[in-house]
RNA sequence: GGGGCCGUAGGGUAGCCUGGUUAUCCUCUCGGCUUUGGGAGCCGGAGACCCGAGUUCAAAUCUCGGCGGCCCCA
């Protein structure tokens, strides 16, 4: 290899967004965020820069979830007899429990499970504080880890051996129907949530063969991933009283007679920052909305000799000032030249870059570049305002809203034949009318080679295709249902 | 469950078949000079053969075992 192709190679080193595997496993440790090589399989270290990102976007899940939810913390081990007490709930996870065994040298009498998820944990303690009527709805979340025997391939932030940021909300309901509402509740959080992130998003109602473990239901958050694969980035439950009647969380009514409990769960992982970079990120790198990037503006002086005094000065005014805003910004005067620092501040997402060179001096204005556009333009010193960053950031956002749902859309289509459908399995999310059999889901899965993710719970206007139509397998009645290579 | 491939500096690699001098190249990193409006250049430095046993005068290279990783099929 010459001197020459290396150099090409360098430049184009982070692979193109089309050969998205790739791309995601580069952009990942180029951009800081996880460092992948940690010496066990499915476990992953969180840089200091992709920790801030974690950060920010969870900071914002904390905020929604912080209106009506308690924040509490749970046990990571979970005793055997406590995990296997719902029949459906253990099945659903029995073969991904990883088991501490012995304290020392010494086998424990009973098994210590590291939660799969914390149902088990929480439940038996929902018994000992839920004694009254006045003690519903109770409302709690937790921010934690969790562990899985993940045998398939793992990746970083998306399969993961240990989940180390699952926000999961638990709450208790005197009835039915208070906790569906909670539901709708909970539905409108995580909608206010990617909305945040400008991440497209689809509300499916899961089929009853892949719903949670033990739940009446489950509504699920889909997105469209730039391979056509879907990725559900969040969860939503409907436990009925099926955990009350394992774990016997009772309440006492207000004429004294004593009733189950009904209850909600629904979680959000570190998945939602995998949608994040997939979703907005481009040929360069990370493209982040200004709210959640770590560095959201970034200052680069072009110095030449002799003139460096005066562009440093006018470089720490904008500084200042914008520092004094409040927003998150940093002067980059290493001593690289301003291109290298331009392609690495793409690669890290930095929303806004100013640059200040002589000629801004000379005229006291300053160049500026949105990275989700890329184009240059120079405003004066005067109109650098917190309003105008502001109004900047707000359209910035828009901007990357329309553009990723646009690529969403163009991955969805409606069919009306299997032959079709296969055709398009693997490119993204086919539409079809499906009935609720079991045996009409199994075959059109086997046939196209895809999973259903189930019935819209919310269809988004711009979906043409009626709800109800005839199965696609039988003919018989049957609902608008999506399907598609997952996750 | 079955089959295949691979472990060489922080990252990516050549060398292994056919054993032999100081282990190749790129990148990263450190020091110096120089340069700076889209990944500059030159000079100098640092940094590696997964672990164990065996064969041999001699092992990154061959053999066996271990550990680790990846892929395919069911």
């Amino acid at each position: 290899m010459s001197v020459q192709e290396a150099k090409s190679e360098r430049l184009e080193s982070l692979p193109s967004k089309e050969n998205f595997s790739e791309w995601y496993h580069e952009v990942i440790q180029q951009a800081e965020i996880m460092d992948i090589r940690y010496p066990v399989k499915g476990l992953y270290v969180w840089y200091p820069f992709g920790f801030r990102l974690r950060q920010l976007v969870y900071g914002k899940l904390r905020e929604i979830m912080d209106r009506d939810h308690n924040e509490v913390y749970f046990p990571a081990l979970i005793p055997e007899t406590e995990l296997e007490k719902e029949g459906e709930h253990i099945k659903g996870f029995e073969n991904e429990v990883y088991w501490v065994t012995h304290g020392g040298l010494t086998p424990l009498d009973v098994k210590l499970a590291l939660r799969p998820t914390s149902e088990t944990a929480i439940y038996p303690m929902f018994k000992l504080w839920v004694r009254s009527h006045a003690d519903l709805p109770l409302k709690v979340y937790q921010i934690v880890n969790t562990f899985r025997y993940e045998t398939k391939h793992t990746r970083a932030l998306i399969r993961l051996r240990e989940i180390t940021s699952f926000k999961e909300a638990h709450t208790v309901h005197a009835t039915f129907e208070e906790a569906e509402k909670q539901v709708r509740t909970a539905i409108g959080y995580y909608k206010e949530f990617y909305d945040f992130l400008a991440i497209p998003y689809l509300i499916i109602r899961r089929p009853e063969w892949d719903k949670f473990p033990g739940a009446a239901y489950t509504v699920a958050f889909d997105t469209v991933m730039p391979d056509g694969r879907t990725m559900q980035i969040g969860t939503v439950h409907h436990l009925a009283n099926n955990f009350a009647r394992t774990f016997d969380i009772t309440y006492e009514t207000a004429n004294g007679e004593h009733e189950f409990v009904h209850q909600t769960c629904y979680g959000i992982s570190e998945r939602c920052i995998a949608a994040l970079i997939s979703i907005h990120g481009d040929d360069l790198g990370l493209v982040l909305p200004f709210e959640a990037s770590p560095v959201q503006i970034v200052i680069i002086p072009v110095l030449y000799k002799g003139r460096e005094g005066e562009v440093l000065e006018l470089c720490k005014r904008i500084l200042g000032r914008v520092k004094g805003f409040g927003y998150r910004v940093i002067l980059d005067d290493s001593d690289e030249r301003p291109g290298a620092k331009y392609y690495k501040w793409e690669l890290k997402g930095a929303a806004m870059r100013m640059e200040v060179g002589p000629r801004e001096v000379a005229e006291n204005t300053v160049v500026v570049s949105f990275r989700d556009e890329r184009k240059k333009f120079k405003i004066s010193m005067k109109e650098l305002t917190k309003e105008k960053i502001e109004e900047w950031a707000a359209e910035m956002k828009e901007r990357m809203r329309r553009a990723a749902l646009n690529r969403m859309r163009e991955k969805i289509r409606y069919f009306d034949s299997v032959t079709e459908v296969k055709k398009w399995a693997g490119r993204g999310v086919a539409l079809v009318h499906l009935c609720s059999s079991t045996e009409c889901g199994d075959t059109l899965e086997e046939e196209v080679g895809g999973s259903i993710l189930g019935r819209f719970e919310e269809k988004p206007g711009w979906i043409d295709a009626d709800v109800d139509g005839g199965c696609i397998v039988c003919g018989g009645k049957g609902y608008l249902n999506a399907i598609a290579r997952t996750y």
